[in-house]
DNA sequence: TGTACATCAGTGAACGCGCGTTCACTGATGTAC
DNA sequence: TGTACATCAGTGAACGCGCGTTCACTGATGTAC
């Protein structure tokens, strides 16, 4: 077996200057030569690792937006009640951040971009993860009955927003500063206890 | 004076194809050619509106935003208490949500690509205002005093993330169906009552 | 162990295309006298 | 009111540039015998 770390570390490093700069600038914003410079290689040296800007962007985005979804499962189905739940629901979110901030951002930043990339990926959608949380605690009675959507939008706002405030430096702390504060913020907000 | 309708309404339908576009695509993922055929013109005509696509996306940027900040502004100036003020808030970003959900997408898209000309745009920041109305509730003992700058990004997170979960598609109804469960959901998160 | 060959991640130059922008022009409309 | 001129928002063709992508190549490393 050849020894893969000279490879593996190129493309590492292609990966976290594409984070990077596609967080930063977005996709369309941001071109092969902005890559290949920041790596330090040619631009055709990025094709030896991916297809096409396209094809490697939604990998980017499906390999991080996945790890999401199944944190959040995670979070969910080795918890039992809502408090413990969220919890680790804001611990998980929190420490994604913590350990990668640029691909949190580019995560939120090109959402949109691979909405349709998600539907067919219905088994790990993170939203619909989040929404069954707070259903199961509406109907255990652990928290009022209300539009689970809307009560997922909104506990994921509160987690979110400090996040981008953060990125946009309106906030020095990073979100995992603020656990118990966003936890308990998303507890009085969807009216538990 | 020469009639102006004939060039407003032209310009008019310039700015609401592109914001449309822009809040789409991006501005980088959105060329002038989209535009002028979304519009029905040619790219020339165009550049009789706008000197170029960055200062164009700019001002359109800055017009909205500006419109927000004034607004956010408006509603601490104008009522007293926590109370009144929250109600105001919430009520006129779900009214500038409802009058242009272009507008409003492309603000939150394109707000880091234009936060450098923010900071010269100081008196009108809409984050700085709404960090003012929790640190006068915090003064005035109608909230726990906490850090206000987080209360704020918690507050902005309940309204806006219900908003693109609207513009994704996942919640069915805009903010404004919303407003009574937004406004308290913040009332509580942040420990009011 | 030595030799021949295969594989692979790079280079560097080139490609065609779509981009933002320009420009000479046209025709409609407003202004001066 | 009529005539001459200015202004302006359009057209349509063209521009140079940077984009994503390709390709023949090189050299290092692994494999077979």
């Amino acid at each position: 077996m050849r020894s893969a770390s000279a490879s593996a570390d190129t493309r590492g490093r292609i990966e976290a200057a594409a984070i990077r700069l596609f967080a930063a600038r977005g996709v369309a914003g941001t071109s092969i030569r902005d890559i290949a410079q920041a790596v330090g290689v040619t631009e055709g040296a990025l094709y030896r690792h991916f297809a096409s800007k396209e094809e490697f962007a939604r990998a980017l985005f499906l390999d991080r937006y996945g790890a999401l979804a199944r944190g959040v499962e995670a979070a969910r189905a080795d918890h039992h009640g809502f408090d413990a739940r969220l919890d680790a629901l804001v611990g998980f979110f929190a420490d994604t951040f913590d350990a990668d901030p640029d691909g949190f951002a580019y995560v939120l930043i090109a959402q949109h971009e691979h909405l349709r990339a998600l539907d067919q990926l219905a088994p790990e959608n993170a939203v619909a993860a989040l929404v069954r949380v707070f259903e199961e605690a509406m109907a255990e009675g652990e928290i009022p009955a209300s539009d689970p959507v809307l009560a997922a939008a909104m506990a994921l706002g509160l987690v979110v927003q400090p996040a981008i405030f953060h990125i946009y430096g309106r906030l020095d702390r990073a979100p995992s500063a603020y656990r118990r504060e966003i936890a308990d913020g998303i507890r009085r907000a969807v009216g538990r206890g």
